[in-house]
RNA sequence: GUGGCUGUAGUUCAGUUGGCAGAACACCUGGUUGUGGCCCAGGGGGUCGUGGGUUCGAGUCCCACCAGUCACCCCA
């Protein structure tokens, strides 16, 4: 490498031409799922209003969510954020779009980066990319259970085993505040038992206790309270409904009360899909409820659910689990030549195939290149015939068909070349 | 923001008590006019992550910084 280029920035990745297969079948197959269960594509800009972001995440979540922002202030004092999410987007879409005139509930999907400014790890990058899914405008615990089957069913297509559903509530303004309240005084009364850190959690987000990785907690938290025992009226007829649909399609899943979510806006179900052997980042999709967003960016009361798969992640996964994709098509053929008027006639060829619509490869050579050298790279390119446009086939208005499959060379005239290759099956 | 581990060719890595910078693979060229793969020969490609320090001499020892990686914090 030379000296002093310029770096990727740090979190970014490339993506090289071998990792391209793994792109296509994922975002093959989110296309196909998204659209057979009727979700609608939207692509939402990758920048929006600060404000945007600000609010639908909540101020009055972490302070550090919002440190891991990309934030550019304009000279102009406009503010304006890297997307870090989609769903505040897409209500923010959904809302100004007029889409709550269309007929309810709307099914929306995408698929594009987002950006968090953290530090990596695995399956951790500051620019990833997400498979998003939501309904918009149905309170129907089944909404819930649609989004989570689309994510569960594009995992099983892919075709990996060892996932499981993690399923908890998460409640909503009239049942939470009951829990929180419940959870600190638990949590005080056994203060000694917490770790400063955790200390520092129950001043500042005590749910997040709940996701603890201290030493310890686990046999604490078994005696904590559960939120699922402190749900509304509301909120646990919703959670009993969703549970009876996933028992209906004898789909299982694991109730994990120690679930939560650490941004305001989501309310009743929250779920996560955990794949096996992934490291500390075992979920490829998180998703849940979030009815009181819309009227955070300022909007009508909407309802909303959905979920957000991180593509990098999915891609880790199925490496773990030996998945490989289809490997990409190859050209079929290359032209070879020994440059002058057997390079002109090369180049003519080429874009003539190539109209007829066959996958074709040039030589390139500024001066007259060994053959030897131009079948050598078509062997690498694993390219399954190689034309050759020399002097001698040239003079009788021919040219050497060479397959590289084996078999024997043959001469076919200039005038026939696209019509006998267009006959081969590649 | 915090901590562990790792930085030598495009890639994977070796490099002894401090003494001329290496291998394999990949890439390029050639092996008698223009015939691939296998084989053989040759070639290009490195401020040894960066900067400082110790030393006659540093890839090697010391310090700082940077990057990668894994974990924590956080996780939309």
């Amino acid at each position: 490498m030379f000296l002093n280029t310029i770096q990727r920035l740090q979190g970014f990745q490339d993506v090289l031409p071998d990792e391209q297969p793994y792109w296509d079948l994922i975002g093959r197959q989110a296309r196909l799922l998204a659209e057979r269960f009727g979700f609608q594509r939207l692509d939402i800009p990758i920048i929006e209003n600060s404000d945007l972001y600000q609010r639908g995440v909540g101020t009055g979540s972490d302070f550090f969510v919002q440190k891991e922002m990309y934030t550019i202030e304009e000279g102009d004092g406009e503010s304006i954020t890297l997307r870090p999410e989609f769903t505040a987007g897409f209500m923010r879409a959904y809302l100004e779009n007029g889409l709550s005139n269309w007929v309810q509930p709307v099914k929306l999907y995408t698929i594009g980066p987002a950006f968090r400014r953290e530090r990596p790890q695995a399956g951790r990058f500051r620019q990833h990319s997400q498979f998003n899914a939501e309904i918009i405008g149905e309170s129907d615990p089944a909404a819930d259970l649609e989004v989570m089957m689309l994510a569960m069913s594009l995992y099983r297509e892919l075709g990996f085993a060892g996932l499981t559903f993690q399923l908890n509530s998460t409640g909503c303004p009239a049942c939470k505040p009951t829990y929180i309240e419940a959870l600190k005084t638990f949590l005080q009364d056994h203060l000694e038992k917490l770790s400063p850190l955790d200390q520092e959690r129950l001043r500042r987000n005590p749910l997040r206790i709940l996701d603890s990785k201290e030493k310890g907690m686990d046999e604490l938290l078994a005696d904590a309270p559960h939120i699922l025992n402190y749900l509304c009226a509301d909120c646990e007829s919703h959670f009993a409904d969703l549970r009876g649909l996933l028992d209906a399609l004898e789909q299982s899943y694991t109730i994990n009360f120690r679930l939560v979510r650490g941004i305001d806006y989501y309310t009743k179900t929250v779920f996560e899909v955990w794949a096996e052997g992934i490291g500390a980042q075992a979920a490829v999709c998180g998703g849940g409820r979030y009815d009181i967003l819309a009227e955070a960016l300022g909007g009508p009361p909407t309802p909303g659910v959905g979920f957000g798969s991180g593509i990098e992640r999915i891609i880790r996964a199925l490496k773990e689990n030996g998945v490989h994709p289809p490997l990409p098509p190859v050209p079929s053929v290359m032209l070879v030549h020994f440059g002058g008027r057997t390079k002109e006639e090369a180049v003519k060829l080429t874009y003539t195939l190539r109209q007829a619509g066959i996958a074709t490869r040039l030589a390139f050579a500024r001066e007259r290149r060994s053959l030897k050298s131009q079948l050598r790279e078509a062997n690498k390119q694993q390219i399954q015939t190689v034309i050759i446009v020399g002097e001698s086939e040239l003079a009788e208005g021919k040219v050497a068909l060479r397959p590289l499959t084996g078999g024997e060379q043959t001469f076919v005239a200039l005038s026939e070349v696209v019509g006998v290759v267009s006959s081969f099956e590649f």
